[in-house]
DNA sequence: CCAGACTATATTTTCGAAAATCATACCGTT
DNA sequence: AACGGTATGATTTTCGAAAATATAGTCTGG
């Protein structure tokens, strides 16, 4: 017998409707799905064995994300990749994580402090075990994406925490994107590190800094590699 | 197709969940429905007419919108209000509104000065028409809504749009909470005006100082005369 | 009288059939 | 051949019954 009859069927929220949310969310940011894909009923109901309404309620909420396209009467597409919807996510990153860099590093106690060493321990922890392929590693990319949280955990504002964190998925779908490629990641983990510390020693200036050029380095990347990607269709 | 000649069912959008997630997003906005109130399956059944499914579909369209709260297993009920929480919108909603004002300012065209005059003119048409209590007013909001929709729509971000058009609904809940207690609104009419001025005369910096005394004025107005309603639970 | 287990009821959540809608191919006419 | 309309098949959307889960109420043993 497969997984399925074994294993519980969810995994990640107490009912299936955000259980494949978050499934298909990760997909799509991973494209594992193609950006502009039509996803039919039939397909989806094969591949995660549930109802039409059920899948439909999953879409709704990714649609609200803006990772799933629903074109009323006409069903559900991956949302399509394009340069314009790059650069509006990275200048709204931008615009959203300097804000909440300042307010954390103004704010943040001594837990998030040690909420910010530990997560970029893991990460680096992992990068040294392969320091190969980065977003190919489920682990890297929970690592990675719970270091950044962390730097921004302290702003007080659950509000913007969520607008960031749709953001952040968003940003990284293009990543995966020009994933495969891109030859070779650049120093990330020199980012990151340097990050941490300016953000520990609370210079806050220089945090901004570093984020928004960290921001803006990867998305120029994935211009650069993925262009192709983005100008067809 | 008879029977949407006779009495349509669907008003605002292509399919009824579409339609019912709109209706019941003004209604909550409107406090029609009180915040914190359970949304019972029954009770929604009947006053929309509509299935278990349909319903679901637009409660978690609304839940990801933060106007809705689901909590798994145990249903849907209106999003909570609280001091903090529109302490949390007050300051998103500068943050971005500000961004997007200086970006309008300085990309708008014709079209956008066009759009920015007619929409205030309208504004202040219908408060001429009936100056006492416009929140009670359907097409003073819509104005309204269209107005501060129009000075930022030239800013070039759908994303960012998109944001600032959900903090600005999840705002708009908290004046219609301390709408009915509130003696009588101040000079929004003069306010506008100004805000108007500054961004055809491409005053940016004077339109931000508007816009963010603007929006504050009104969160201060809500925390005075909606406190009760805050604190209680 | 209380804590815990059990039962009954209320409510949410899920399912697959059925209705509605869209896309395509076909046909007849000009 | 080009065009418009129509039938046909594919797909989405909606429905209400059925299953799953939570809540309230009851009982029992201590």
């Amino acid at each position: 017998m497969p997984d399925s009859a074994i294993r519980p069927r969810k995994e990640f929220g107490k009912t299936i409707a955000a259980d494949i949310t978050h499934r298909l969310r990760e997909e799509i940011i991973a494209c594992a799905v193609a950006p502009g894909e039509p996803l039919r009923f039939d397909v989806l109901r094969e591949r995660f064995g549930a109802s039409f309404t059920t899948l439909r309620e999953a879409l709704t909420a990714l649609a609200a994300e803006g990772l799933v396209d629903a074109q009323e009467q006409r069903g559900f597409r991956v949302a399509p990749v394009s340069r314009q919807d790059l650069t509006e996510v990275t200048d709204a990153r931008v615009l959203i994580e300097v804000e909440l860099i300042r307010r954390a590093i103004e704010k943040g106690d001594d837990d998030w402090e040690i909420a910010v060493i530990s997560t970029l321990h893991r990460l680096k922890r992992i990068e040294q075990r392969d320091p190969e392929h980065p977003l190919r590693d489920p682990e890297w990319k929970i690592a990675h994406r719970q270091f950044h949280q962390a730097l921004v955990s302290a702003c007080g504002s659950a509000t913007l925490l969520a607008i960031r964190a749709e953001l952040f998925d968003r940003a990284e779908r293009y990543r995966h994107l020009s994933a495969n490629f891109r030859p070779r990641p650049r120093d990330k983990a020199g980012e990151h590190q340097a990050i941490m510390q300016a953000a520990i020693s609370r210079n806050a200036d220089l945090a901004v800094q570093l984020i928004e050029a960290h921001i803006r380095s990867t998305a120029d990347n994935v211009a650069t590699y993925a262009g192709h990607l983005l100008d067809a269709e």
